[in-house]
DNA sequence: CCTTATCGTTGACCGGATCAACGGTATCAG
DNA sequence: CTGATACCGTTGATCCGGTCAACGATAAGG
């Protein structure tokens, strides 16, 4: 509703036209597809009740089972005063559980309960279908050799985020 | 008394794993990766006294030398409201001109100043920096097949922002 | 002439991110 | 054991940028 910045706007001018300049530049590029990609997911989680913030925490404690909120929020490079909103949310409809840590009483133990999980599910397959819907001019190959790119650059400027062996899809 | 604040550096790599779910996701990666460049860009280019809505301003105007505010709002998906700040602190540095239109005379058409040309050359040079930065690590021939598959995704999902023939480097 | 629409501009508004401070807890020195 | 210090999660205040509504000036059309 509120976002009009969706490029599915019908038959916008001609006239919308970049400096080349800035169609040159790969990096520009990829900003602006990161950022388009970016605003349909949030649309697309949005529209099934979810928050990316959502989405990531639930991925993350998908593979990880318990973890502090303090990871957490480092992990996904937030505040950790955000991170308590969201857990908030997530907990008061019965997605994750908030226990305390035994061994040290001052953490709280995150976890995925059982419905937590199977949403999980849901918002999965919705990113899926925004992603694909980015790549949707690509053919196979050339979607693995984008990937294969990008994960090198992640590689590059986010050691140790990505595992040394293989992130092949 | 020791100071192991840790502060999460964008450029040093926090150890901190993230969901390989989100990590084979390339559209996540893009999207990130588009971040990492933009902060940065905003970091280097700032250091110069600009902002990135002022260097696409200047490049803008640097391709088409007289446009209307609207104009150049649209192009570059700001509110018009946004453009008239961004302006505003080009024009009291002598680096744009706001004419009135004598055909239209609601119109303001902006245009480089000589020194706006020279200046642009200097931030041109600074982004450029940056964009190599990012793809330090892919040699000539990687960077161009990148390019190739970004700007085929941007052809397809802002069509008319991108010219039909080939905008190779 | 009067009405309606567009342009650039201003100012108010809103949401999200950032930061400081707090109670509760662990750790360590003495 | 006691006290000092540091960390955890939480709250609330603050700041900032983008969004939106309203305005004067101008244009176009009946």
């Amino acid at each position: 509703m509120s976002t009009q910045i969706t490029p599915e706007t019908p038959s916008a001018g001609p006239s919308l036209r970049l400096p080349k300049e800035l169609l040159q530049n790969t990096a520009f590029l990829v900003a602006r597809l990161g950022y388009g990609f970016k605003v349909r997911a949030i649309a697309a989680v949005e529209e099934a009740g979810f928050s990316l913030y959502d989405y990531s925490v639930l991925a993350l404690l998908g593979e990880e089972a318990r973890k502090a909120q303090a990871t957490i929020a480092d992990a996904l490079m937030l505040d950790r005063s955000q991170l308590v909103g969201i857990l908030d949310g997530l907990e008061e409809r019965g997605l994750v559980e908030r226990k305390r840590d035994p061994n040290d009483r001052r953490r709280h133990l995150v976890s995925l309960t059982a419905d937590g999980r199977q949403q999980l599910g849901r918002v999965r397959a919705i990113v899926a279908e925004v992603q694909d819907e980015l790549l949707a001019p690509l053919d196979a190959k050339s979607r693995e050799t984008l990937h294969g790119l990008v994960l090198e650059l992640t590689r590059h400027h986010y050691p140790g985020c990505v595992g040394g062996s293989n992130g092949d899809a």
